[in-house]
DNA sequence: GCCGTTTTCGGCCCGACTGTTTTCAGTCG
């Protein structure tokens, strides 16, 4: 059984996690944390660098006794550090960690004093009224507990992006209406574009002293408040979302912007930073000792450390700082710079709308081109095409393109990828269309050398353009399947085809972290909306969104391309 | 436990809110 980097990094995590219920040094806990953190996100298992017999101490946050744990790990499966912790603290014991509210110290008093072991354990001393006995804690902390584990035990999911956005945009518009209120941004990880958010966080300018708090924790859609100061409230929609409030004073906006925007990570980097320059970054701007020097926008607190503005989608801590300080960071790319979209249904399968809807939708949003690509035969349930109705609808778009102005509709299909890497419809039928997506629809569970020669073997097909929603997830739904897609880019490269980044708010695939590697071996990206219905194409900004997380510029982007050099992209050569 | 544009030792991001205290620890983001 091969040990992946997430294995490695749970193992660390876990680590940390009993070192600090234990209260060991805070900083050997954050070393494990970090050094967790460049492994799960290292593009390279660990394995394969070892047996190359690289220097993992060149990674950041791993020195020569982490290296040596990853070796240790990797070879035996075991890491004798934490078999030793496990024995002096019972398994269970760091999901309690899991627990809003309870963190090291609490969960160590409630195992030693209680002897609570389990999430379970935690409930019945909570509801038995033992944990308000224990000294430091009280009354209102052993109901928050008990309501704490209640909600953890409903399971708080994460929401998609275009999910909280409706949220979003009705307490903007809520909040901006309100007396005294300037600006109102949604930062954190919305403003990041991340396709999942976790909570929404919510930055007000206001004078201070102004009622904006109040009017907040007592908005209609408010389930409960979880705390509300002067400053900062949090509170949970009916719908469950949790939404954090800021108010700060026009001055400070943009330090607020910064810290508000996060990442966490990138946050503590830009604070070393400073540091290192003798200067101090918080939420109310950049000091230099008592002297406040920056803050006011957002550029003010990027150049008091020295580095030009990053967008909010590459703050991650994933080198855009070095990108900065070095003057190569990408200029991302943006909706505006989309020409057309590669991937839409009508009502010949499972879309909603006409073909000279979809055409007169797509050219509203500005967009020159719209391929039309059904599904095909396999996928039944879609009421995919076969080769005569496909036929058909190749007829009907030739007629149709001569009427419509400023719009040219392609003829594609989306095949299905069978289990064999064939594709679904003949050769003589692709070969007449103008790209052919290629989608895999079913068998989601085949090995990873199965699956991954599957597509390799589609892309093998002379008409085959573009591999559409490559890793096959859908958001808090599905895994994706199990592929190696760098083999699966190299081969788009070698073949000359493309990879899909999916719009779809439930898809979002390509990943970020597959569109750089597409970018850093050469192949182009398709933004597409898999649009079903003419309101579809506006989800295209979830799909640059994404892009841009995954720090692809204009160029990066196939369909960023006019028409005629689109054509002669996607022109395969046999 | 990691790391080095003052350093191989001595640092390691910063502040708000809550609850249990009566000046602050714990937790969170």
């Amino acid at each position: 059984m091969p040990v992946h980097n997430a294995d490695i990094a749970a193992r660390f995590e876990e680590i940390a996690d009993r070192l600090e219920i234990q209260g060991a040094n805070p900083f050997r806990i954050r070393a494990y944390r970090n050094a967790a953190r460049t492994l799960a996100e290292l593009p390279q298992e660990a394995r394969v660098l070892l047996e190359k017999g690289e220097d993992l101490t060149r990674l950041p946050g791993i020195g020569a006794d982490l290296a040596a744990k990853v070796r240790e790990i990797v070879e035996t499966g075991h890491c004798s550090l934490l078999d030793r912790l496990r024995r002096e603290l019972p398994p269970a014991v760091t999901e309690l960690l899991q627990i809003p509210g309870l963190g090291p110290k609490r969960v160590k008093a409630l195992y030693h004093d209680l002897d609570v072991q389990t999430v379970e354990q935690l409930y019945r001393a909570a509801r038995d009224g033992r944990i308000r006995a224990l000294p430091g804690f009280g009354d209102k902390t052993e109901l928050n507990i008990l309501q704490a584990v209640e909600a953890h035990v409903s399971q708080t999911h994460r929401f998609k992006l275009a999910v909280a956005a409706q949220y979003a945009d009705t307490l903007t518009a809520f909040l901006q209406a309100l007396p005294g209120v300037g600006q109102v941004t949604v930062a954190g990880s919305f403003r990041r574009m991340r396709e999942t958010v976790g909570d929404l966080d919510l930055l007000v300018t206001a004078q201070a002293g102004s009622a904006v708090m109040q009017r907040f924790t007592a908005y209609d859609e408010v389930a409960e408040v979880l705390s509300a100061g002067g400053t900062r409230a949090s509170v949970v929609l009916k719908s469950g979302l949790q939404v954090d409030l800021r108010v700060v004073e026009p001055p400070s906006y943009g330090a607020a912007l910064c810290y508000f925007t996060g990442s966490k990570a990138h946050n503590i980097a830009i604070r070393r930073l400073a540091q290192k320059r003798g200067l101090k970054v918080n939420e109310y701007g950049v000091f230099r000792g008592s002297e406040r020097i920056a803050g006011d926008d957002e550029t003010s607190v990027y150049a008091g450390v020295g580095l030009p503005w990053i967008p909010p989608e590459l703050r991650e801590d994933r080198g855009e700082i070095e990108a900065a300080r070095e003057g190569r960071l990408p200029r991302l790319v943006e909706l505006s710079d989309l020409r057309g979209d590669l991937h839409a249904h009508t009502r010949a399968t499972d879309g909603h709308d006409s073909l000279r809807d979809m055409a007169e939708a797509a050219r509203a949003l500005g967009l020159s081109y719209l391929a039309i690509t059904e599904h095909s035969r396999h996928l039944t349930v879609a009421h995919g095409l076969d080769p005569l109705r496909l036929t058909r609808q190749c007829d009907e778009i030739d007629r149709l393109n001569l009427e419509l102005e400023g719009i040219v509709l392609l003829k594609g299909i989306e095949v299905d990828i069978l289990e064999d890497g064939s594709l679904d419809l003949p050769d003589d039928v692709l070969g007449r269309l103008d790209l052919v997506v290629g989608a895999v629809h079913s068998r989601f569970h085949l090995t990873r050398a199965k699956q991954t020669e599957r597509i390799l073997r589609a892309m093998d097909h002379p008409h085959f353009t573009l591999l559409a929603h490559p890793s096959g997830r859908l958001l808090e739904q599905r895994e994706p399947y199990d592929v190696d897609m760098l083999r699966i880019i190299r081969h788009a490269r070698q073949r000359g085809c493309f990879l899909e980044l999916n719009a779809h708010p439930e898809r979002l695939d390509l990943l970020d972290s597959h569109c750089q590697m597409a970018k850093e071996e050469g192949v182009l990206v398709s933004i597409n909306s898999d649009a079903h219905s003419r309101y579809d194409f506006a989800n295209l900004r979830y799909g640059v969104g994404q892009a841009r997380r995954g720090w692809l510029e204009k160029d990066d982007v196939l369909n960023t391309r006019p028409l005629a050099a689109l054509r002669r992209l996607i022109r395969r050569t046999m």
